[in-house]
DNA sequence: AGACAGATGGACTAATTATGTCTAATTGTC
DNA sequence: GACAATTAGACATAATTAGTCCATCTGTCT
């Protein structure tokens, strides 16, 4: 890694936090260089402005997020245990920092605005790694897909838009998880 | 409860959160109004401004915790106990949302500015209160303040001074109960 | 219905703050 | 000493914010 690089990623692990704490437009850049503990003149010699910024952070955390999630998908367990654990990654990283109080609504609104080409390619990227866990498991004889006539990509976008949905019902509760475990259970049920 | 003062209560409910999350500066009107419900041109019928509305919440937050320890005091267990209960209270309540984040050093400080009488009070009010309990203690013969030579208000006067010592020293941390702890088996074990 | 009080959105000004740029000075490294 | 990186600070400009005002609306009381 670059010492350029390395620096960026100091100053990201900073930002993040704080953009997290009070969303994009209450997070100045005065905020962010103190957190990172340089000049603010340093912040725009690594970054040119602050939605630059920004959109790095988002392409980092993604970036970090999804290697956790290719983790737990490599990890051991059964598929199903290992979707749920890489499931309840991706929400507690990439879902439950946008869900709660207005600064996290504004939060991912500028999400949106600024880098959601990022979060749909980690949503794409997503679908696939656990698609590919499900193509595995069938081709391992574990599970079955014939039953329901679909194919992984299939299962695995509908695991995906149950995220979302169960998420837009209940928020950033604890009853997310365990209606994700009970779709998880109904998953199991079905194609085991 | 006139229905003023009970208006006034609500919109101080939702905004001293807002303060504490935010800090005095960036926690904006718009923000206290949104997070009270209401407009923010009727966050101008309750309060003349900004600066009043947070007095107004220091003066409240001081109450609600002084009640409490209040309680705390009156409550079961030996009088060691409940000055720990009471100090805990305290300080979960009134000195631990200033530290930590930057936003919270930064309250404290509008805190000093704007309501520092509300804050001296209070802890002269926590002194006399714990100096009460110490004194009932003694005319009960279960503890003895005379091997220290002190009255039950000098002793009163060292655990709040310990507590700003071991806020000083410790944060916000775990280790500020730890310490807190340490210190009240110190104090039983000196006068019991 | 009409009078009344409180609430609201919107417009507005003045003051504050933030972004982004620049420069001169400083620091640490070769 | 040369060099690159960092810094504080000044700066212009853009964006927010506090505080005020008003026309309008809503619910209540008579």
């Amino acid at each position: 890694m670059s010492e350029r690089d390395a620096k960026s990623d100091h100053i990201l692990d900073a930002a993040l936090p704080v953009f997290v704490r009070h969303g994009f437009r209450k997070a100045s850049m005065a905020d962010i260089a103190r957190a990172a503990g340089i000049s603010r003149a340093s912040l725009y010699l690594s970054f040119n402005s602050k939605e630059e910024l920004f959109r790095a952070g988002s392409i980092r955390a993604h970036a970090r997020t999804m290697r956790e999630v290719e983790a737990a998908l490599a990890g051991a367990g059964d598929v199903f245990s290992r979707i749920e654990t890489a499931v309840a990654v991706f929400q507690r990283e990439l879902i439950a920092p946008f869900v709660g109080s207005p600064d996290a609504t504004e939060l991912f609104d500028a999400n949106m605005a600024l880098a959601k080409d990022i979060m749909l390619a980690a949503r794409a990227r997503l679908i696939a790694l656990l698609a590919q866990a499900l193509s595995d498991a069938e081709t391992a004889g574990r599970i079955s897909l014939g039953s329901l006539q679909a194919r992984p990509a299939d299962v695995a976008g509908v695991i995906v838009a149950a995220i979302d949905g169960i998420k837009h019902a209940e928020g950033a509760g604890p009853k997310f998880a365990e209606d994700m475990q009970l779709f998880m259970r109904l998953l199991r049920t079905a194609i085991s």
